[in-house]
DNA sequence: AAGCCAACGTAAAGGTTGTGTAAATGACTG
DNA sequence: CAGTCATTTACACAACCTTTACGTTGGCTT
């Protein structure tokens, strides 16, 4: 069971959230002072936090980075101006994703899965993990750092590498552009950013010199997808 | 027992409603006050608003903006002129349909019908739902975001896979045009908008590749259905 | 039964948007 | 300040969605 904790002093906001996301199966609590909020958040009984920025009591980007000495526990922000300022401070104190309000019900929902989505992933890496692993004609070596094309070693850099580990632990599957930005250049994807896929272009190249049918795909609009042979 | 709100200060027309939607079977309350009316909207105790864009005391575009903040009640707008501005605003606001006065009662009963059908839709799909899912010889792995044809993998672009989702998961059922434009495709079915059939043309070639039996059924006039087997 | 017409099927054209990649730029390092 | 890597810019291209156009179907009228 998810459990997902709202911290805003907005009480009838707070019951519509609920409402919500109780139909979408989540375990729902929310509180509306800031210091209770903090000692809620930091018992990491949540898998999640909603957070807004104008709270009484206590501001909601102090009571962050209070939570950040003591928890990693996810924390998507909302705020009632659609303030800049407030976004980028936060995202530099470890929020992991921001809501202006007012906000659709659908779009809260779709963040939050988003974001957990992305918690999973990370978690999976987490986990003890074989430390050779062998996609098709590509064989990771992460104790070396180090992968391999029909044992030819493969010269990437170090974002590269991220790249195509990713890719290859989740083989078969496919992995969003906006995961692999986060996990692997560790920011937002931007509109008209491309340097993602500039990455995936020299890997490309990289691994063409080798094996010419080892393909990343494109999945136009969702990610890439590294495909696994014997399905 | 369904509840509409009516907010609009002709109290002739809101009378002539009330008798028709009483017919209906609907709980019926009028206001003839914008903030009055806005006050009650945000009560979530109406499942749909009916709207008057021309309000004394409180804009019919400002209110909706408002309510929006708070509710994701759906809403008909309805206006006194044929102003396409008024609703272009409105549905990008959030207004789920529009009317323009003067209108039959008729007219009327159908489009509320027509978005109270469509809401029940969206609901059905934010219960939980079965991640794989197996139709005659179609088998859906939502996890995946993939579509098999006795196990063989179908190719479709993000919009067609939304729409054999779609039909799948009301399998047995008549899904219409309407609600396979709105929710597939995110926007109203246009008259002579032949982009659906389109799809349906594409994915039904595709499915074809590998089972020629497998087929979407068209119902004139009602929308499409894909039969289970076992009736 | 013939004829009409709206709804539908679909090939092909048109327009839009996301992606591939070379080259320029920027940031950082030793 | 040369070298490496990440990012941005710029343009070409491909995939995709929609529209156009015309043929077909099925229900309805006369």
């Amino acid at each position: 069971m998810t459990s997902i904790l709202m911290i805003d002093d907005d009480v009838a906001l707070t019951q519509l959230v609920a409402e919500y996301l109780q139909l979408d199966g989540y375990q729902f609590t929310a509180v509306h002072q800031g210091p209770e909020g903090l000692e809620m958040a930091k018992s990491n009984a949540f898998q999640l936090v909603l957070l807004d920025i104008m709270l009484p009591g206590m501001d909601g980007l102090t009571l962050l980075k209070q939570l950040r000495q003591h928890s990693y526990c996810p924390v998507l922000m909302l705020t009632a101006r659609g303030d800049e300022i407030d976004r980028v401070v936060g995202l530099e104190l470890g929020a992991d994703d921001y809501l202006a309000k007012p906000f659709s019900p659908r779009e809260l929902v779709a963040r939050i899965k988003a974001i957990l989505r992305r918690v999973e992933l990370i978690q999976q890496q987490q986990q003890p993990q074989l430390s050779v692993l062998q996609v098709n004609s590509l064989r990771l070596d992460s104790a070396k750092r180090q992968i391999y094309v029909q044992d030819n070693p493969l010269v990437l850099t170090a974002t590269e590498y991220q790249i195509l580990e990713l890719l290859m632990r989740h083989a078969g599957d496919v992995v969003s552009k906006e995961d692999l930005s986060q996990l692997a250049l560790g920011k937002r994807l931007q509109l008209y950013d491309r340097s993602l896929d500039m990455h995936i272009s020299n890997i490309r190249k990289k691994i063409a010199q080798y094996d010419e049918a080892e393909k990343i795909q494109t999945l136009r609009g969702l990610g890439y997808l590294l495909l696994k042979g014997e399905l």
